[in-house]
DNA sequence: CAATTGTATACCCCGTTAGTATTGAATGCG
DNA sequence: CGCATTCAATACTAACGGGGTATACAATTG
């Protein structure tokens, strides 16, 4: 679990496509056939990608989406934010949370430096990142060892 | 979004009880108390909590809870899996992901390195550590900047 | 104007989450 | 031995949100 949704899923599937492609542009037709995802849903995805201002849109014949920015300059975490809003892995970790324990609760005050550091490593991902990424362990290099930093232990 | 459920978010709160209690027994009254958290929810997360052997159980008159190990070696991740199983940013990040575009995904083998990452993180964080963290900046150490690693940029 | 392509809205379905209730089993004590 | 205490197990319900779909609309081009 601690899953992101399947929709912001297909958002950094899409980017990274029409990453490859800039500065092409792509019809929604293409997109929906090229990463085998249903065109309507493709639809919902483009529309939260546009108002985040990732893709860049133009109608009529021979339009259709553009990447905003090189690859490398687009992280996951803005991809994800556009679909399911900024991250937060627990409701006091944004700014519109509601727990009703919050005045009371002792990790009130702790948990947003842990999603601190969870957002810190997904901004700092861009989509041409994912090119470097092979299965499973992503060449951790020594260093990350004291990266990890807040983060003693084991 | 991308948060972590409320159930797994209650469990934390209760084992870094636990943990400033040690090795003191609680009972399951208490610990709804305590932790202001209603008193059906609590059991939900205790059978979690002890089927994962992070807190030991006894019946019984005096009976109650304690947490299994000090609290610096209990971490976020094992907490969290303990509630909501093995951490898995998209399908193809766990074993039993099942998701119909696996074999033709550009990236089913690109996040896997992502969640390792993030894992990795909530791994090397314990409850000890929690105490440890202030509002958002968790003193990111400067060698953390390096520690992020397959992630440069920016 | 007509074809193309994105935009907007509104809807529904289904799975999961969160919360609750009930009943049962173990332990310890006197 | 039996009773009080406390955890364990199961089953149920309600509500929310994710995610998929349909349809009608607007803009651009040539
Ligand atoms: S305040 Fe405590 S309970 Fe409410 S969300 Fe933050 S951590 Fe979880
Ligand atoms: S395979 Fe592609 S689409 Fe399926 S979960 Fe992994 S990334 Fe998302």
């Amino acid at each position: 679990m601690l899953k992101v949704g399947r929709l912001a899923d297909y958002a950094v599937l899409i980017l990274h496509h029409l990453g490859r492609m800039r500065p092409a542009r792509l019809a929604m037709d293409s997109i929906a056939e090229v990463t085998h995802l249903p065109l309507p849903t493709v639809r919902k995805v483009m529309k939260y990608l546009v108002d985040a201002d990732l893709v860049i849109s133009k109608r009529g014949p021979n339009g259709g989406y553009q990447l905003a920015r090189p690859p490398a300059q687009v992280s996951l975490a803005e991809a994800i934010a556009a679909v399911e809003g900024p991250l937060a892995l627990t409701e006091c970790c944004s700014a519109q949370g509601n727990c009703e324990i919050h005045d009371r609760c002792d990790l009130a005050d702790r948990w947003p430096g842990v999603n601190a550091i969870v957002v810190k490593v997904l901004e700092r991902t861009s989509l041409a990142d994912l090119d470097r990424f092979g299965r499973h362990e992503p060449h951790v290099p020594p260093p990350l060892r004291e990266l990890m930093a807040p983060v003693r232990h084991l």
